[in-house]
DNA sequence: AAACTAGCCAACCGCACGTTG
DNA sequence: ACAACGTGCGGTTGGCTAGTT
């Protein structure tokens, strides 16, 4: 990646994205793929950040992006890789094609964590909340193997996991939704191929066929494994 | 009908790490 | 080796909407 320095920027924009600046970006992507995010809002013509815009890709205007409310399959997929992976959204949502991290990351907070309590399940730690525990069970005391993740990944989503991953992800029984604006992504779906080989655009659509490559940055979602 | 509350979701923030010069 | 920059990630927050009183 080039290192030109981070040149004073006009204000940029915050909030919440207009049909038009979803265009520009989704336009421009489409026309050259990625490339550099921090190059992309110039070359779009959008006041935004290179970061803002990367987001707003990721989590909504991928085309090949599911949309729509979790099947019960993906909802257990999910559980069974929190279980597995604790809080590291990226790694899960690279086993939920179609899915981001922030969808799975609010689906959790707010629905998954509510159904396990009603189960009388921890969601922190997956085991059965004892009354005593329940107000020490924070939510963020969260995967406590983390050093074994990994290779506990490889096992067990082999078999449980992707089992119900294939339930979820065949044949999709969602109806995708369009977004609440005028311009639709999901109509258009071809993209070109990456220039530079990077992460993003093109290679989230490379992942269609490999539920294993992560859209992001592969083994980078490992790296916080010591710090919670 | 209005006020209040809870839930959901999109987006931002700060940090860590990788890459490049 | 170091600094600067770009990127990805998880946590958090703000705003909108639906439901309730």
């Amino acid at each position: 990646m080039g290192r030109e320095a981070a040149v004073a920027r006009p204000k940029l924009r915050r909030g919440l994205w207009s049909p038009e600046e979803d265009e520009k970006l989704y336009n421009h992507i489409i026309r050259y793929g990625v490339g550099c995010w921090s190059s992309v809002p110039k070359l779009a013509g959008l006041e935004r950040c290179g970061k803002s815009c990367r987001l707003r890709w990721i989590n909504y205007l991928r085309p090949d992006l599911k949309r729509g409310s979790f099947s019960q399959q993906e909802e257990d997929l999910i559980i069974s890789l929190h279980k597995i992976l604790g809080n590291r959204w990226s790694q899960i949502a690279s086993q939920l094609p179609g899915r981001t991290d922030n969808e799975i990351k609010n689906f959790w907070n707010s629905c998954i964590k509510k159904k396990l309590r009603q189960r009388g399940i921890d969601p922190a730690t997956h085991k059965p909340l004892n009354n005593d525990d329940v107000v020490a069970a924070d939510d963020n005391a969260v995967a406590p193997h983390r050093h074994q993740d990994d290779k506990q990944l490889a096992e067990s989503t082999d078999d449980h996991c992707f089992a119900a991953m294939d339930a979820a992800s065949s044949d999709d029984p969602l109806a995708p939704h369009s977004p609440t604006v005028s311009f639709d992504p999901l109509s258009v779906t071809k993209v070109p191929t990456m220039q530079q080989g990077s992460y993003g655009a093109a290679h989230s659509f490379a992942r269609s066929d490999n539920h294993l490559c992560d859209y992001g940055g592969g083994e980078r979602g490992l790296r916080r494994s010591d710090d919670v």
